[in-house]
RNA sequence: GGGCGCUUAGCUCAGUUGGUUCAGAGCACCUCGUUUACACCGAGGGGGUCGGGGGUUCGAAUCCCUCAGCGCCCACCA
């Protein structure tokens, strides 16, 4: 079919996405094949696409496409993740603009609201991944929060627990005080911010003397317990059980001794305030001082603020450093650099805060997980990261899966009594009134005196389920669909979520099914706009991914994804990219066009040149699939992006093409056609997974295909055996035809104007692609000779010379520079490679193959001087 | 404060075990060219002392040291 006109990327995106899908293309089931799996990275089921999910899901959707053309049962299973704290915090934003407070709704009422949120706004991302042609399993559709995923997690928390790894307790946690909930030390954020150091006066008990403190928090010396000083520090002996009085608060709290004291900071005194700061938490406990938390929950001071209760606490800051001015406390203040932890989500500065939490034990089950990674068995791509993730692991920290949230999984522990231990953990109500009976040793407990604890669960703990529970692998450990796609094979993610996720992932692998989640883990990069700055809502400067695609066609912004962007390393994205993308695109669909408008005839015979440049293709061909090979296999998807770009955009277009394209006028014959429509069809399977929608309606049009022979379904091209020899010869075949090109252009001889060509030397010259150039260059006649030809013009190529016969005037001045130009860069360079070879110490120390390179280079550079001067002499005398 | 990594053409990046098939690619740029698929095009061309300095070696973009700049991760010094 001949085609005209503009490639129109939207109708033909939409028709063949529709048609995959009728056609449940994408839709894997246990079968015979050797599987392929990759789980999506679920998506915030409220989120909507961003540029950092447009770079991923590319990605995956080339190998997931790639993977069902080489024949294997392909499998991407998509989904999205309740996200806790985001989903919740945009819950109450939108009740909050509609006048409701979250603290006036019973826990029922405010997850009907977050439910209601979820269906509207929910899945949006999905949809738009199938704008950019993701070719997901939709019927595998999973939710974190979906019934059996959340019986998976609930399973997994109860069997933790029996097995003594999940404990209740009473620690330092990371308070958000704007969302009022914890957070695990990977969610806060460290931030370096200008504030003060202040010096503090307490007065000494029983003397007129004081000791001055240093604090960068002023506000907490109303939970001030003790003061604390090394035991060693010389300037604070008399100290030695004394006691000081806080400032303002005016309670006398005792001097204490403790090595953990820098005495080199501040004073080298400190103040000690255990319900708000993890280390005065530590002294507390070792000295056996009073606790006292002098915040609520939102940051403001509680009683024990006295006065400035009910204030903020940056507010009470800056109150109570005016207050203890006012009443001489304060001596001085300093500028000060200090690390402030904020919250990822919020933003908030984080406080440190003693509560009930749940920990999960992390050590043990991290040792498997570490191990995988080190001995490869799940390798990270790029390599890199195995440092980070070593270090982290073998410093990782008891996990806090609890969060003071409504939208998630609720912890299955049930309290019975108001002791600390008065509580079972279980799967449903039922279940623990039996276990609340056994373990009080009372029998009148009944279901009303159960109350569930009110947490959820940390929204990670149940992603790091995902690649078992998606096939339902936890609640039903032996299913065939776990047995047969499980572990996965790719996992294609983000780096910053190394910790959060899949290093919990791995965790998880091992600890439930002590097999690995996965087999690889490619990290992208993360997208960057030209300043370099991360891509973000908040700054404005990130596009929107469907804007994108309107504007340059899925497959279009595909490529421009994928041009520049090498595993792990950030991807500075310009819309010229997807620019470039569409001009490929573009260019795919004019070779088409070509193809398909050429007159085909039984009366012509194959051209010479055609023969001879098809031959070529389909080595270099496989020379090609063989590079892709190695690209994928190196998760290099870039470099494959760009093989396969050369080999259409050159190798195709700009040479097989233009070698077969009969004269202006002439009809080809069938046999060649066939042949180009043959390779175009080859081409198009290495194409497909980058640009699917055009490559398939390419596939299509050019004749008729039952559902079975969709291209997205068709077999990767099958590899054979090339010849290295011939490729060779066709690359100095390409250089002759250029060396024709620069003589027509620089001496103005037009295309049109056929010329002949005389070669000298020419039992060095590969006659295969004879036809080939002289059909590419206009030659009209080709010559061979062991003589110069006089009066023409020439250029090399190896050891071949080429003479252009010339009828306009010869500039033989400009001839014989260039010539003596040539020998003098011969020359010298056989002069170095002498040298090198004239060193005994390379002859005898370098391998013996390197020193005959070099040998075999001088022999090469001396006949080159040889026929240089031949000519030049010719020259001088003509 | 500790650890890891980066610095190669105007831009984004390749350069696996040190050896002129290693100084490359794509884009951008310059020149010429449009009746014959495509100007989202074709042909041709210019451009880097491989961040600075030192060392090892017959030979270094590649190995070692050092300086400068940048990035990431981890970390409780008030």
């Amino acid at each position: 079919m001949a085609q005209e006109g503009k490639y129109k990327a939207k109708q033909v995106e939409e028709k063949w996405y529709q048609y995959w899908m009728e056609q449940n293309y994408f839709h894997s089931e246990v079968d015979h094949r050797v599987p392929y799996t990759i789980v999506i990275p679920p998506p915030n089921v409220t989120g909507v696409l961003h540029m950092g999910h447009m770079l991923n899901n590319t990605l995956q959707d080339v190998l997931i496409r790639r993977a069902r053309l080489k024949g294997f049962n392909a499998c991407w299973v998509p989904g999205t993740d309740h996200a806790s704290i985001a989903t919740e915090a945009k819950v109450v934003a939108k009740l909050k603009s509609e006048g409701i407070d979250k603290s006036d709704l019973t826990r029922e009422v405010f997850l009907e609201h977050a439910w209601e949120w979820t269906h509207k706004h929910g899945g949006i991302i999905l949809e738009q991944l199938k704008k950019l042609g993701a070719s997901c399993d939709w019927e595998r559709t999973k939710f974190t929060m979906d019934p059996d995923l959340s019986e998976s997690v609930i399973q997994v928390f109860v069997e933790l627990y029996n097995k003594g790894l999940i404990y209740r307790g009473y620690r330092m946690v990371n308070w958000d005080p704007e969302a009022q909930t914890t957070l695990s030390d990977e969610e806060v954020i460290h931030q370096e911010r200008q504030g003060k150091l202040y010096y503090i006066n307490y007065p000494v008990e029983g003397s007129s003397e004081q000791v001055m403190i240093a604090t960068t928090r002023p506000e907490t010396i109303m939970g001030d317990s003790a003061i604390c000083i090394h035991p060693e520090d010389p300037r604070y002996t008399h100290l030695k059980g004394k006691q000081v009085r806080v400032p303002i608060s005016d309670r006398l709290i005792p001097v204490i001794e403790d090595a953990y004291v820098a005495m080199e900071f501040g004073t080298g005194c400190l103040k000690v305030t255990p319900a708000h700061d993890e280390n005065d938490k530590v002294l507390g406990e070792t000295h056996q001082l009073e606790v006292i938390d002098i915040f609520n929950d939102d940051a403001t001071l509680n009683q024990h603020g006295l006065h400035y209760e009910g204030m903020d606490r940056f507010a009470v800051r800056k109150a109570i450093a005016e207050e203890l001015e006012a009443k001489g406390f304060l001596v001085k203040t300093e500028e000060h650099l200090n690390k402030v932890g904020t919250s990822e989500r919020t933003g908030a500065v984080i406080e440190p805060k003693l509560s009930d939490q749940w920990f999960l034990k992390m050590k043990d089950l991290a040792a498997p997980a570490l191990d995988a990674v080190l001995n490869k068995d799940v390798a990270l791509v790029p390599e890199k990261f195995v440092n980070t993730y070593r270090h982290w692991m073998e410093n990782v920290r008891d996990w806090n899966i609890s969060r003071q949230l409504w939208w998630g999984h609720q912890i299955p522990a049930y309290y019975y009594g108001t002791g600390r231990e008065d509580f079972v953990v279980a799967a449903s109500k039922e279940e623990a009134l039996v276990l609340a009976h056994a373990k009080s040793g009372r029998t009148d407990v009944t279901l009303n005196d159960l109350s569930q604890d009110p947490d959820a669960l940390d929204t990670w703990f149940s992603s790091w389920l995902w690649p078992i529970s998606v096939f339902d692998g936890i609640r039903s450990p032996d299913n065939p669909e776990i047995n047969y796609y499980y572990p996965t094979n790719d996992l294609v993610t983000a780096p910053e979520i190394l910790f959060f996720w899949v290093a919990r992932m791995i965790v998880a692998g091992y600890a439930f099914r002590d097999e690995k989640p996965f087999n690889n883990v490619y990290l992208t990069g993360i997208v960057r706009d030209k300043q370099r700055r991360k891509m973000s809502k908040s700054l404005g400067n990130s596009p929107d991914p469907l804007v994108l695609i309107d504007q340059y066609g899925a497959d279009g912004v595909r490529v421009g994804m994928l041009l520049s962007s090498p595993a792990g390393n950030d991807l500075m994205f310009d819309e010229d990219l997807c620019q470039q993308g569409s001009a490929f695109v573009n260019k795919i669909w004019n070779a088409y066009r070509l193809i398909s408008g050429w007159t085909i005839s039984d009366e012509v015979g194959v051209s010479e040149s055609a023969q001879q440049a098809i031959g070529w293709y389909r080595n270099k061909f496989q020379l090609t699939l063989v590079e892709l090979e190695g690209n994928y296999d190196q998760y290099r998807i870039s470099d494959a992006l760009m093989t396969t770009y050369k080999l259409i955009w050159d190798d195709f277009c700009s040479w097989l093409l233009e070698m077969v394209k009969p004269d202006y006028g002439q009809p080809m014959a069938r046999e060649t056609h066939q042949d180009i429509v043959q390779i175009l069809e080859e081409n198009l399977k290495v194409l497909h997974p980058f640009v699917p929608f055009i490559s398939e309606e390419i596939w299509q049009d050019l004749r008729p295909r039952t559902k079975d022979e969709a291209l997205i379904i068709a077999q990767w091209p099958k590899a054979t055996a090339y010849d290295a020899q011939v490729i060779a010869d066709f690359d100095l075949a390409a250089e002759v035809v250029s060396g024709i090109r620069t003589l027509r252009k620089n001496k103005n001889i037009p295309f049109k104007e056929s010329i002949t060509l005389t070669v000298n030397n020419a039992e060095n010259f590969s006659k295969n692609f004879d036809a080939a150039i002289a059909k590419l260059g206009h030659v009209s006649e080709i010559n061979y000779s062991d003589q110069a030809a006089e009066g023409a013009m020439s250029f090399r190529v190896k050891s071949n010379e080429y003479f252009v016969p010339f009828s306009g005037a010869i500039d033989m001045d400009a001839e014989r520079s260039k010539i003596q130009e040539e020998l003098n860069y011969t020359r010298g360079f056989l002069k170095s490679v002498q040298g090198k070879l004239g060193n005994d110490r390379f002859v005898s120390g370098a391998p013996e193959a390197v020193v005959a390179a070099e040998r075999k280079k001088a022999a090469d550079a001396l006949a080159k001087i040889e026929t240089l001067e031949a000519s030049l002499a010719a020259l001088n005398q003509a």
